[in-house]
DNA sequence: TCGGAACTACGAAGATTTTCGTTGACAATA
DNA sequence: TATTGTCAACGAAAATCTTCGTAGTTCCGA
């Protein structure tokens, strides 16, 4: 089933994301050599990985070169989006204070990063007045 | 391997939780009627879930009951903010602000709500200062 | 031009998740 | 006591995810 819309990316595909992100489009190698630093991984099935992911629409590539190269369909803000929009539904009910409270509980939060979480209200409610 | 541990719940077993945690210690019937309102789903199913989440440590059970009553190991509470710090780590680098920024994003926020976030954070630094 | 290096394509195995059907035990009741 | 309904246990099929091995193609350098 190839769908058009919107995909979730299963925890492997994130990461990959993560890489065509940072780097922009990628080779297979490319990709493959940013994840070995994290952890062993094959080439293959990084190839195989992005085939499928082509397949669901996460990533569209360019055959003209000899090696393909990869691009990610969907910027990462949208994709960011789409995955903690499920997870506020699926756990939190859609209840974002909710999300937040749980996200705050779970670690150590700097004074700059609360200024900033506040500074992100502030400019929200500006913008949606 | 049953782990004593922390074990992450898949998105079906998420639901069964969520049952438990707003209905405390329930048998398997219970719960497959509560599911049941959402969508269609077998009563073996719920069963065998129970089962995989009992030797998985999700969820422990009083057999002395004829019919089996099942209860939640963990609180919401605790679960939540596993899974949230899941998402904010492998999606958003552990960076709150991050995360906070593509929540709001995906949804309307009523006014109501953002004073109800600007409290947590006021309570957050309160409490951690 | 030939051999090896670099790539893609294909298929498939193994793990995990999701969903039930069937079987057998037990218990209430007709 | 025979029947019917409720339940747990088990096994297993189907779907998805993860990981590679192998085969075949193409390109470049000796």
């Amino acid at each position: 089933m190839s769908k058009e819309p919107l995909q979730k990316p299963t925890a492997s595909e994130l990461e990959i994301l993560r890489v065509l992100w940072g780097r922009g489009p990628s080779t297979v190698r490319e990709v493959h050599e940013a994840l070995s630093e994290k952890k062993e991984l094959g080439y293959t099935t990084v190839l195989k990985l992005l085939q499928i992911m082509t397949a669901k629409g996460l990533v569209r590539r360019d055959k003209d070169q000899r090696a393909h190269v990869y691009e990610a369909c969907q910027p990462a803000t949208e994709t960011k989006r789409q995955l903690v929009g499920d997870v506020l539904q699926r756990v939190f009910e859609g209840s974002a204070s909710d999300l937040m409270l749980h996200a705050l509980e779970g670690r150590r939060t700097s004074k700059k990063e609360l200024d900033e979480l506040r500074r992100l209200l502030d400019e929200y409610e500006r913008r949606h007045r």
